[in-house]
DNA sequence: ACTTCGACCTGTTGGC
DNA sequence: TGCCAACAGGTCGAAG
């Protein structure tokens, strides 16, 4: 579910709902996620107030009185507001209830995502601290991508989906950015030209936008049990097509692994050069 | 400092 | 139908 256009989407889903919302109290069923919840979370939160609801790459940032809420949804995690007597399923790890009878609950199957505290408002927090630049702001530019890449002999692939260089862009949105700019996903980031980091940089600004538009009526309902991805599906157009033709020229598109993920590309779309 | 690889979990899918 | 391996939107830490 959470790459950056959906993680962006749960945020503008949640916000109207949580911000300037007081915290009554947090109930944590399982404490063991990526890292263990923190133990005085309850204690911790109740009576303060969400001021702000962010995002920085997948991370999820409620900004509470004293502090803030980091979360990040994993693999398989999301977020959803609903009434505090709501009864919880089995993957519903912690509700965060709100003195309003509302409740923002936290589900997540295989338990990759995290929950953390940060005191204070800055962004000093050992998962915050190293990351890349935002990919949907000026920050991202043909020319950071080159100068960052000239001692990189990994494939432009998992440059662009290392977190200390652009954060934000997962296995999905490789792919497709990747397709759109035509380039070979298996070329060295250190052999692209100023001219495929350009057009890379406005491939992966264009397909992320493009899914944080038809992210926004998936999660609309957000407070139906029923979010489901596939909403983007339909505009995908090699990622989980493998063995398919390509919609642009007909050849039969490839599958590779890169780094234990799966990468699938057009082989005449996306010829290395 | 870089790259690769295993680990963390559960659920679903596809082959036999 | 049942079993089992492989795989799934992410990230970290160890080892080379």
């Amino acid at each position: 579910m959470p790459e950056l256009p959906e993680v962006e989407t749960i945020v503008n889903g949640i916000k109207p709902h949580v911000k300037q919302k007081t915290i009554q109290a947090v109930i944590v069923r399982h404490k063991l996620l990526r890292y263990p919840v923190p133990k005085n979370l309850n204690q911790l939160l109740s009576g303060q107030t969400i001021q702000q609801v962010s995002r920085r790459g997948k991370y999820i940032l409620l900004h509470c009185d004293e502090g803030m809420l980091i979360i990040h949804l994993g693999m398989s995690g999301y977020l959803r507001c609903l009434k505090s007597n709501m009864p919880a399923a089995k993957h519903d790890h912690l509700d965060i209830l709100f003195t309003n009878g509302d409740c923002l609950r936290y589900t997540d199957p295989r338990r990759f995502g995290a929950i953390l505290w940060n005191k204070g408002d800055a962004f000093d927090h050992p998962c915050l601290k190293s990351l890349g630049v935002e990919p949907l702001t000026s920050a991202l530019t043909a020319e950071y991508l080159l100068e960052n890449s000239r001692n990189r002999r990994c494939s432009i692939k998992q440059y662009i989906m290392d977190n200390k260089v652009i954060v934000g862009v997962g296995n999905i949105y490789a792919n497709e950015s990747l397709f759109e700019a035509a380039i070979n996903p298996a070329t060295v980031a250190n052999k692209l030209t100023l001219l495929q980091y350009q057009n890379l940089v406005k491939s992966i600004q264009s397909v992320l936008r493009a899914a944080i538009k038809r992210g926004g009526t998936t999660f609309k309902d957000f407070q139906s049990s029923s979010g489901k991805p596939g909403y983007f599906q339909h505009s995908l157009k090699v990622y989980g097509r493998a063995g398919e033709k390509c919609l642009q020229c007909g050849t039969m598109l490839n599958e590779i692994r890169q780094g234990q993920r799966s990468t699938v590309y057009c082989r005449h779309c996306q010829q290395r050069r």
